[in-house]
DNA sequence: CTGTATCCTACACGATACTG
DNA sequence: CAGTATCGTGTAGGATACAG
């Protein structure tokens, strides 16, 4: 949710509308069915109530998940996926199951490489 | 590249990956084959020499991409894709495929939805 | 050409208290 | 319950100058 530059691709796009600490969660978490605001509160372990509601709204401007409110004495809201958000849920497939695959290996080299190393020269293998 | 949290998901730990305005810009362009920095500089308008070598550097500490110098006179660096990093270009592609497919939609209600009003009541169609 | 070294800033995220 | 209103903060990203 930043769009400074226009996109330079697909990718470009499609990253920036799911741009947000707990946006993937939140889809993620609807994938199964609508949810109320305490629902997802919970869900979502560490989440503060702000960034939630915000999340959510700009989902919602994205067209993402659709807040319906029902107008009773104790407030109730559900927000579930539209179309296009399970739409884009799907295309997150493929880069779920990447990721599923390969964590073990990118938690591996990111706890015996230092952060701090990282950013510092050679760590890398020498080829010549 | 912040990984504060434990990964939720698999999609959680990919994203984390590809975390940084330039990644999978970086990735895309590399996806053609191998490039050099000043390419890649010229490629991705408007990075900075330190941001683009961060983000290189984050990427080839994960071993999505290959660093490789060569000792000449003029120094000589390239980048190239590991298998890694095209297998995740790959788990990328529906991604970017609906990024695209949405990106006009996208465009148009960020274009007529005036960014202060995202985060303020109701836009929302009503249903009941 | 391929980087380092600094300094700076905006903004996303978070903590907390309050309200209809 | 489902938010709103504030205030505070870290850090990713950017500008610029310099170096091997």
């Amino acid at each position: 949710m930043k769009q400074k530059r226009p996109y330079a691709c697909g990718v470009d796009a499609a990253v920036d509308v799911i741009d947000g600490k707990w946006k993937v969660l939140i889809l993620w978490s609807l994938s199964t069915g609508g949810k109320r605001f305490g629902e997802l509160k919970r869900d979502l372990s560490g989440v503060s109530e702000k960034v939630l509601i915000q999340q959510l709204r700009e989902l919602a401007a994205d067209e993402l998940v659709h807040r319906r409110t029902y107008a009773e004495v104790v407030p109730r809201v559900e927000y579930s996926l539209t179309e296009l958000g399970r739409s884009l849920n799907e295309a997150l497939e493929p880069l779920g199951e990447w990721g599923a695959r390969n964590r073990p290996g990118i938690e591996a080299r990111r706890a015996h490489l230092s952060p701090e190393r990282v950013n510092t020269a050679d760590n890398h293998p020498r080829h010549g």
